[in-house]
DNA sequence: GTAGGGTTAG
């Protein structure tokens, strides 16, 4: 007999002979002495939980098995199984799939596993508890397989534990899928179903409509929550107000928030920073500051997110000087700066011109132990290349791609905007095709760069061909694209095509600016069209249009 | 301890 099979024997029948945690100390000693761990030596310590009820040691100790962190990690939970699971054991089998499947969900392994285990289980006639079946639910949609999440739940819902925790993580994962209808027929299958629907299940779906600019949906479940006497919480207020400052109603947001103190749902940190938010967007930062004391006089505490947002505000009124002293405001309040704040306040030294203390925050972001992201470098490559700095747009490049990050879409979108600026379509392009070959894809913005560009070069023939593969690409074009259009039209003196052009984003309800119309006006004009230039000039003061004061008729 | 809300770049 080898020497190391010997050892193991030995071990083996101490542990059998020894109490849990006396056997599990054992165990874990022996790992460090490179001895080759069998299903038996495994399955000892696993019984020895199971059987003294001890089932949280029993999980603990399998998630360390999961992670490779007691024996091999070739060592696989499903092969210990029928150790575990066969008729000579004395342990309950259906304790075991539970203890094992929540092990591997805790473990993060690969969600198929666990699944493979909960069939296994119905099959053998045990009943998975519903927090089990809704942990691997929840994993499935959190990998975005909701697909799959969907069929386990049909093909399962007879067989397994269920409770409202079920019907909300399916929820959330239909309005995570877009499929906001489904996620309604989840909400009346649960009513079906015989589970009453409670306030979470109720904000999940609220939040998808908010995103997807239902509003009235959301309002009617708003309504319909409340009349079955369910009463609404701080996340169903929050969800609410965010999802109508993203849409712009400005008026219904404020409106809410104060109907929220008035019913005595306390707003929260997240129900503030929404707020906060908004009045930054506005540029109201007169208000932001007063709810900002409001806030902290109703002790709630603030973290790095309301910050981040005033900070942006500053920023964007160019104010980046008051935006740094709250960067060390927070930091004498404990807080120390995410990367979203160095990107901030980097943007906002970038957009005043002020590369030199851009810089200086790069290097002491770097320095700080946090990791430049895609958006650092998209902040820093806007800066050099609207400024004297453009020379050093390139070595940005090459140092976000030495440090392993890819471009975006966005960074690409920038290069394009560079070269076109520099006059030097032929590098923008260049870009354009170096993004296809990767899978990223272009967008409006995307084409609305190259679109300026070829306007500027007086080139309209390439600017409309790039408009038509929009169309071609079912891409809608936006107004900084038709107006883009229009002027490039006007400048060659194209008085019709630049009128066909503010028809057809008038005819899309897109407001033409100021300047396109009284271009077209005036090379209307001067091609002697009198009649429509008349006419458009009629259009112009309707719409509320003020036309500039060089435009004579 | 199994479900819900907030911040950055073109």
């Amino acid at each position: 007999m080898s020497e190391t099979k010997h050892q193991l024997l030995t071990l083996l029948s101490r542990m059998l002979k020894s109490p849990p945690q006396k056997a599990l100390s054992l165990f874990t000693s022996s790992a460090h002495q490179n001895l080759y761990h069998t299903h038996e030596s495994v399955s000892i310590i696993i019984g020895h939980f199971l059987s003294l009820n001890m089932l949280s040691q029993a999980e603990s100790f399998i998630v360390r098995l999961l992670s490779g962190k007691i024996t091999s990690p070739s060592f696989t939970i499903i092969s210990l199984l029928p150790y575990l699971t066969n008729t000579s054991n004395c342990y309950d089998a259906g304790r075991v799939y539970e203890t094992i499947i929540s092990a591997h969900v805790k473990a993060q392994l690969p969600v198929e596993g666990a699944l493979l285990l909960v069939n296994e289980m119905i099959d053998r006639g045990f009943v998975p508890s519903a927090i089990l079946f809704n942990s691997v639910l929840k994993c499935l949609v959190k990998e975005c397989d909701f697909e799959k999440a969907w069929w386990i739940f049909e093909r399962n819902k007879g067989r397994v534990g269920l409770d409202a925790y079920t019907f909300g993580i399916l929820i959330k994962g239909c309005c995570e899928n877009d499929n906001l209808k489904r996620g309604f027929e989840v909400l009346s299958e649960m009513d079906r179903m015989g589970f009453s629907p409670n306030v979470v299940v109720y904000t999940t779906l609220m939040d998808g409509c908010c995103k997807k600019g239902e509003f009235e949906k959301a309002k009617r479940l708003f309504f319909e929550m409340e009349e079955i006497g369910l009463v609404a919480n701080q996340y169903t207020y929050t969800v609410l107000i965010n999802g109508f400052f993203k849409k712009g109603l400005r008026k219904d947001g404020f409106e809410l928030f104060e109907r929220m103190k008035r019913e005595g749902a306390l707003p929260d940190l997240h129900t503030y920073n929404c707020v906060l938010n908004a009045y930054c967007n506005d540029g109201e930062m007169r208000k932001a500051f007063q709810l900002f004391d409001e806030m902290r006089q109703r002790g709630v505490t603030c973290n790095v997110v309301t910050y981040n947002i005033l900070i942006e505000g500053l920023c964007k009124q160019r104010n980046v000087g008051e935006a740094k002293k709250l960067v060390s405001e927070m930091k004498s309040c404990g807080l120390s700066p995410s990367i979203i704040t160095y990107n901030l306040l980097m943007d906002g030294y970038c957009r005043v011109g002020m590369m030199d203390k851009a810089f200086y925050l790069y290097n002491e972001l770097k320095s700080s132990g946090l990791s430049p992201t895609v958006i650092t470098y998209n902040v820093l490559i806007t800066g050099c290349s609207r400024s004297e700095n453009s020379y050093q747009v390139l070595d940005f490049v090459r140092e976000m791609e030495e440090r392993g990050i890819s471009p975006s879409k966005v960074t690409y979108t920038i290069l394009m905007d560079f070269f076109a600026r520099c006059n030097d379509m032929e590098k923008a392009l260049q870009v354009l095709s170096y993004m296809k070959r990767t899978d990223l894809v272009a967008d409006v913005y995307t084409y609305s760069v190259l679109i300026r560009g070829w306007c500027d070069e007086g080139n309209m023939m390439e600017a409309l061909k790039l408009f038509e593969i929009m169309g071609e690409m079912e891409l809608e074009p936006n107004d900084v694209i038709y107006n883009t259009l229009i002027h490039g039209y006007c400048r060659e003196g194209s008085s019709y095509k630049a009128l066909k052009l503010l028809r057809e984003m008038a005819g899309k309800g897109m407001m033409p600016n100021v300047a396109s119309y009284n271009m077209t006006i005036q090379v209307l004009k001067g091609d002697g069209k009198q009649e429509d230039a008349q006419n458009l000039l009629a259009g112009m003061l309707k719409s509320g249009l003020k036309p500039s004061n060089t435009l004579s008729l």
